[in-house]
DNA sequence: AATGAATGAGAGTTCATTCAT
DNA sequence: TATGAATGAACTCTCATTCAT
């Protein structure tokens, strides 16, 4: 898709009071406003309400898409070299989009809109294809040990991450942060879970129960 | 709290709404209606719409609050039994309350309850509380190794159930049991991840990196 | 009318919060909360909200219509005489009754309530009538001048002495009366409106144009 | 303030209902439909159904504030010429806009909404002081006598006035006018008015008690 | 292509009243 | 006689969307 500015506007707008407010909690007047768009914009540019949140996920899931694509053709590394790589881009992944992945996650739950449902199927399935196949080279490789759930391993880091997220607030707190610069914190977590969840990684790819 | 049958219901049925429509996307009426009372009943019970959300957040937290507590005091088990115990006690909580959990996690994002806010923040406090005190005597008592990160390891069981119970369809169509009947499918979940988590507790608890 | 205690919590609250709010701006409930008793009392002891309003009317023009009877029967002042002690009576009651010539005053303009039209229009049909009976017999008895217009006269009387009421917080603040102590500020405007009225009358009553 | 066509149909038929039902006692629903308007007209123009109110109080009081400036710029009159205007303009504005001095009566009992007692209280003051001005003049040309109670004469003029209005009935039936068709029957009522007032002030600015 | 005006539908809440006890 | 529980109706306001321009 190619958008126009005030398109992309539109769209980062509602990205940002999606995740703040939810997509119901949100009305398109308050992205209008915020945009400085006209409110029927809106519907002229996007059809509706849903069908902006529609176009606000095809959006990033292409992205998102793309990054994985790109990373596991990469043939200069082993398995578990790409699966470190795989973690770390999802850490930068999720870090970036703090608001889509919120947005996403709310989603999941509410569960309405066939459309995003669809897609966020597609992207699961997308991901556990490629999981599956980094493991299962991996395993013909004798690096990674026979049973693994992929299912549990993808949940494994995506649940680690998402609610790292969602509590990026009472980590700051914990451990004294909040004068920190926002940017250097995030730094800071994204190191921490990148070995906290290859640890993990390690333990679940290598070592039997 | 002492609440009438109706309250109850009227209860049950938010729960149940709430967690498949959002807060937002659930009107007073839907829940009225499907609760089969009069609108009028909710705001004469509770208060508001928000109130009634709150009622129901305090009642979940404090069923949730009383179990940790009654876990941490049994002083035969060593400190990896009670963790591996509270860990099957979260697994059990969340799939058991499954509705509550997906609320709970959709207002963590969407941040605008102040009540609730506050109610998520004492429960999150509790548990990090519990299971620092519980990694403290298990260092002591040389069970655990000296570093762990209490946070991350209570973001990887938190997400790692949670991001388990969002996809348990996926998991039912990966694994191909769709015909399994729910109670067995969820059982067989729920030992599946008691091992899992079991076993990234053992080593996040023992081995060194 | 024989009111029980309770009846006469009501119809006095009744008529604070009528007075302050207006009719249609007071519930039910407000008054039965600040009266301190059940909501379907009002009902029950009164039949509806409107028959509250009839009975508080009710209570009240009987009170002043008593009044103004035993008034006019001392057969030993003059004409002018009893048409100056009629003013400190009216002067007397309304200060003494405020909420009640407000809520009647709103009524009057309000005029939807049949049966307090009624009560209000025989209060000032008695009223018109004793007035027109009293300067009659003081033309017979040439104490007053030949031409009076009854009604501009009740309506100056009248229209004065709400006007002034519904304006006591300019005047005290006008007059820098603000620390006196409100009994003794509402003495001083009775006498002040006193001296203000009977000047008017007498020159309406006996100055030709 | 420029208002549409819409917007006026919408404030005019507040200010009728307003008028005869009294502000709660009028229905958002009521104003549009007698104004053959949506319903959510009222909240888009105006904002809220108080707002809508405190635009119509704006509107009134901006009319009565110029005319009362432009009168008494008047050099050529002599101060009781100039009392006399005033008086006569006082007549015709509240027998002209009687609803809204209805409506301004019932917002001096019920003092409910902030920004209408803060624009009466202007209006207030505004009368106070020209009439003061006024006044003062008057008695340094030797026109007027000493003592003169400001706000007592003003609410001797506004009291005898809106009482007068608020029981035209009575007069007209009590006169046995009611066959006069109310344009001559307003013309009659506003001269009566005129000089019964005139009479009164120059009894109270000039005679001595 | 873009927009201010306008709208029907539905939101949460409060209302006066009734009913079973 | 008295009341807590309950209710249908109506309230104000906001919603996403449409339409004429």
């Amino acid at each position: 898709m190619n958008y126009s500015d005030k398109q992309i506007q539109i769209l980062t707008t509602a990205e940002r009071l999606f995740s703040s407010n939810g997509f119901d909690g949100t009305s398109v007047r308050d992205i209008a406003d915020e945009a400085g768009v006209n409110i029927a914009m809106i519907s002229y540019y996007f059809g509706s309400k849903e069908k902006l949140m529609e176009a606000l996920f095809s959006r990033r899931s292409e992205d998102i898409n793309m990054q994985i694509e790109s990373l596991l053709h990469n043939e200069q590394m082993s398995s578990l070299q790409k699966m470190e790589s795989l973690v770390d881009s999802y850490i930068e992944r999720v870090m970036q989009k703090q608001q889509f992945f919120k947005i996403m996650m709310c989603e999941q739950v509410i569960n309405k809109n066939p459309a995003i449902i669809k897609l966020i199927g597609e992207m699961k399935k997308r991901n556990i294809e490629s999981i599956t196949k980094l493991i299962k080279d991996g395993q013909q490789k004798k690096e990674f040990k026979k049973k693994v759930d992929v299912l549990l391993l993808m949940n494994t880091l995506i649940g680690c991450i998402t609610q790292t997220m969602l509590t990026l607030e009472y980590y700051q707190e914990f451990n004294d942060l909040q004068n920190v610069p926002q940017d250097q914190f995030f730094e800071q977590i994204k190191q921490k879970l990148s070995i906290h969840i290859k640890f993990l990684f390690k333990a679940l790819l290598n070592y039997e129960a």
